[in-house]
DNA sequence: TATGAATGAGAATTCATTCAT
DNA sequence: GATGAATGAATTCTCATTCAT
């Protein structure tokens, strides 16, 4: 599968990833131009469906490259011997951060992907979604006995969960206005919910870092 | 504004109205065909781009017309006497499961419309995003004195926003799956949730309902 | 159905009948070009396929009005209460003929339709030729004390149509070849044959005309 | 002509002529794809265009090697010494059902062929007709006095061919809609009909088989 | 005011053929 | 000789919008 595709040089695949990706992002599954795609890079029509047989293709190839892409990072970079959740947590946000900078691209598109509607593609994205988003592995092993006795860790921990994914919405959605997220101010941020956090659910106060 | 379209009749109005918001929950913005819209119901071309310059405008016109509808439900039915947080979201809740219950189709395409990536409407979509998502009068006026003592209260309400925001968002993402949300059980889970925020935040234990 | 088409006027319509009919009768239903038949007449793209919502129903709506012309010009020039077989079939022979001097390009489509191969329209063309082809009126309540005693006249019919069919393919197959039919030629040439046929099968020599 | 493709290894060159028969047979000349051939057979895109300079040359070298193919089994197995018409046109129709069932791509890639519009094979395809149909070797030589006295002979056996090739239409065009010849039937009733007809053109009833 | 026929740019995809390796 | 990646013209069909009636 994508045979063509891969053969190609690093270079030409980048590229063409970058362009697809990019137009993706901008507009969407359905609103997304493969004639747009082929007019940013230097590719014809032709070689675009020889490389991925139609858009759908091509559409979940990124999908999955992008997913890939970042949880190889994550599997390699998190330690997950660490058992204390937020500095598990930390850690990943941390990397997650550090990516998006290195790749604006991909997580634009891998970010725009998640919200999309359109029908062609929603069985796909919610096979990834499932998947990927509640990375069970990321709450595995935690150190229980951190949290204030008689507390309901489950529901705890899906409260932390949603705090941060909250956050991480409102730094992205006011990126959309003002054009830029300013990371440092972002991991401030999420520093201090995190602190906040964990005096409401810890036993004790912790040191984050 | 719109002077042509408010001279229909009430009927006329709704069914151009129920059918165009059909078709955009269905395909999004960009996926909507105008074509689709007008074979839905008894109203031609030449009309629909008469009332509405054209799509976009149409577009705007059926979100601020359902935002419009639901917010005065909420500010007409809400007691804003009630200073306790849950009991005014809990009060909010209920509405809002009684208007998507009443209100289907309106109520879907609220929730495609605010995941809508096209660029043509992002601008349009994210003004209405702040203004409405977080209205400032849902927190007026609570009363802080309930919070435990030296608690960050604004940062507490947020993490109840973002963790009601979370289930719903869970219970929606369920429903595109498995077809229907099952609204009784959907509010048992919000108030075990909210119950689970009052304990976390509260000075002592309240009585929701 | 066809509404649209329909209620342009006579000359529009017939300009565009005739530039598909054209174009389907010289590269079969597959090979016909949407694009070549509106470069052939006074139309856009769009207005094509508003009148007809795909080139199937393009193909099928000018197979039925064809079909339609023919089949009304028979009904209403045949003289059904002829009850010699030879003289009615010579009836049907001698509109064909004219028919086909005054609408070649309507017969030229309808012989090409009838040996098109294309699997998207097959199904439609087995529904009409079964229904026309083989047209059962022709051959009711013939006379059939004309024919020689002990003769088998139902195979005496057939081997009858085999021979005229096969002679009018000769004569249409050497036309391809040389460019245009002597229509003139063709009808002597089917006398003849009548005649021979009507020598063998009758029991005594009649007079055609 | 043909040398590369002639030097390939008979499994090739049959797996080749196979693949490509069964494309052109099921969708004609114009809507058959060489890129769908390739696919159906282990050869590369350059090499298919090696060994024919085009979509073209491919067609007809297919045509040609099944006329070929037929005739010479036709030329080996006829006996031509035999000058009864109907016995050797017998003998003919036997042949051909045989090896319409022991090479059924060919056949059936043969039939469709015959029958094809597009323009750009048309004159190779009258060529091949007019060169084959009417077969003259066939009728060649044939014993005039068995023809009852008096008979219009060249007529007679016009009207014989015109009837027996109206038959084989029929049956192909029965199994196009119930799917499958049935062989042993088509024979009997081909063998009714030359019984017919050598009862009608004969001097005396013969006996063929 | 209301209509809906007309439009042509643009959509995704397929195609036979070429040519550098 | 054999390959198969690359091509761009051509395919059918859709679309939001206009404008004459």
């Amino acid at each position: 599968m994508y045979t063509n595709f891969n053969k190609l040089s690093k270079e030409r695949r980048e590229a063409i990833i970058n362009a697809a990706m990019t137009e993706f992002a901008a507009k969407g599954y359905k609103g997304a131009s493969t004639n747009k795609i082929i007019e940013g890079v230097d590719i014809s029509k032709g070689s675009l469906f020889h490389y991925f047989k139609n858009k759908k293709q091509l559409f979940v190839y990124l999908l999955d490259f992008a997913i890939e892409q970042i949880m190889t990072e994550i599997e390699l970079r998190v330690d997950f011997s660490e058992r204390d959740l937020f500095k598990r947590v930390r850690q990943m946000a941390v990397i997650e951060i550090e990516l998006s900078q290195r790749y604006p691209t991909m997580f634009r598109f891998v970010e725009a992907a998640y919200l999309d509607q359109s029908v062609e593609v929603m069985i796909e994205l919610e096979e990834r979604k499932t998947s990927v988003l509640f990375s069970k592995k990321l709450f595995d092993d935690i150190d229980l006995s951190l949290f204030k006795e008689g507390m309901d860790v489950t529901r705890a921990i899906k409260v932390i969960w949603w705090s941060l994914d909250g956050l991480a919405r409102e730094i992205s959605k006011s990126a959309t206005n003002n054009r830029r997220i300013d990371y440092g101010q972002a991991m401030i941020e999420t520093d201090e919910l995190m602190q906040f956090l964990s005096e409401t659910f810890y036993r004790e106060r912790g040191q984050l870092t």
